[in-house]
DNA sequence: GGGGAGAGATGCCGC
DNA sequence: GCGGCATTTCTCCCC
């Protein structure tokens, strides 16, 4: 592809706004929010509709450079090679393209309004405590309301009927160091607060022999607790997902 | 393109080890750490050589659905769609994308062995801090080695003339309160080990109100540091950069 | 727009 | 492998 020829269908298809993706030997400075460089290499260069730019390497999951939504990008020649400018005067962050050969450029407007559903989430799990609290204890009630505070946003909140106040945070996962300090913040300040004993409870389905020790230390507990899958249940393609072998 | 000449160039192109993108219209489900459902919409796709699956929507920075390095991928027809289905076996992540029509199939292997070189991260952060002690403070002193403990890896470790330890958190952005809870949590396990009085000090450009609250309540105290931007003094595309208005 | 926290976080490093 | 934590985190929600 003549170098003409290609930028003549990179700045119709930005016209356009459609979403475009090339392959090139390219060298990448970027400069924002910290400073990076990048040597030559062949990479995968993704610029969609909202004028996202992604540089993908041959491997790995994440993108290597990018530019977020609402970036200017412009392609010009520059001695043998051509350069891809992208800037973002809001955000004062720059990216520049040094592309020394061009590959496969394709493009296409397209048209998606969906957003994923998704399952599984601490939401999810915080619902599901509220609604069953006696996966908790025998004598848990949770407070009708949330408590989004000046320290933090708790996720499940409640009392025993001892006059305690309860505070449970929940993880999907292994729950660490850092999520038994969130939930300390928390207890201290409605302690501090409201002046009445607080118990604060970690619900999770593990939880890391280091932070089990600081929970202890501090008098929380843990309650082995497994995230629900909704889904799984309504999903019509269930049959589907579950013959996978 | 018809299914079958699409079926070869993907099969070919999985064989060989390829980098390929196609856009196509599709509905997707996932089933792994969470669960999630797309509707129907157009999308770019795209599978990297260590069978790397991405999804792209026409908008947004991040792919909507992905799998990880070494997904394994088979494509088939049912009825009159095509399937692409991923399978995680080690991770028990799947992936199944509906694919009711497919556009611009591109392939090519990728040679790209660069890692990307990035200043201004918070590791710089600390550096600058140990080999400028001063921008702390006229009579801190680094100790020699960083300090990985049981009880989380401390930034800066070092003392005063009074003999007090002093103990750094960096934070390239803004620090807030889970950053001083972090703190809290070193500064409250060195002062039980040793038994001597310790500082805390965060070392960040900005700090949220509600964190700069907390860290004085508790008797820690906010420096404003920059991250340094090492490269833009090396980097010999400074001048294009710097061109940027 | 800022603050706070989760994420199918990801990726890195150390043990 | 797990643990702990930074990230050009990104994204969402709420004030």
């Amino acid at each position: 592809m003549k170098k003409t020829d290609f930028i003549d269908a990179f700045n119709n298809a930005l016209m356009k706004n459609e979403c475009f993706v090339f392959m090139c030997s390219c060298e990448i400075n970027y400069s924002g929010r910290a400073e990076a460089v990048l040597a030559k290499g062949e990479r995968i260069i993704i610029i969609k509709s909202d004028n996202t730019l992604l540089v993908h390497q041959p491997e790995g999951n994440t993108p290597v450079n990018y530019m977020k939504p609402g970036a200017a990008h412009e392609l010009f020649i520059e001695g043998n090679n051509l350069i891809l400018r992208s800037k973002n005067l809001k955000l004062k962050e720059y990216l520049d393209i040094v592309i020394h050969k061009t590959h496969n450029f394709v493009s296409k407007r397209l048209e998606d309004g969906q957003k994923l559903e998704l399952a599984g989430n601490e939401k999810d799990m915080s619902d599901h405590i509220k609604n069953n609290p006696s996966v908790i204890s025998k004598d848990f009630k949770p407070f009708s309301r949330e408590e989004h505070t000046k320290y933090g946003f708790i996720d499940v909140f409640g009392h025993d009927k001892k006059g305690n106040v309860v505070i449970i945070e929940c993880k999907r996962y292994a729950a660490s160091l850092k999520d038994v300090s969130q939930l300390r913040r928390y207890v201290e300040k409605v302690a501090e607060d409201r002046g009445v004993p607080v118990k604060g409870i970690i619900a999770a389905p593990k939880i890391t022999p280091n932070a089990l020790k600081m929970l202890e230390d501090w008098g929380f507990s843990w309650k082995q607790i497994n995230p629900p899958m909704r889904l799984r249940k309504y999903n019509k393609h269930q049959k589907s997902l579950g013959d996978y072998k």
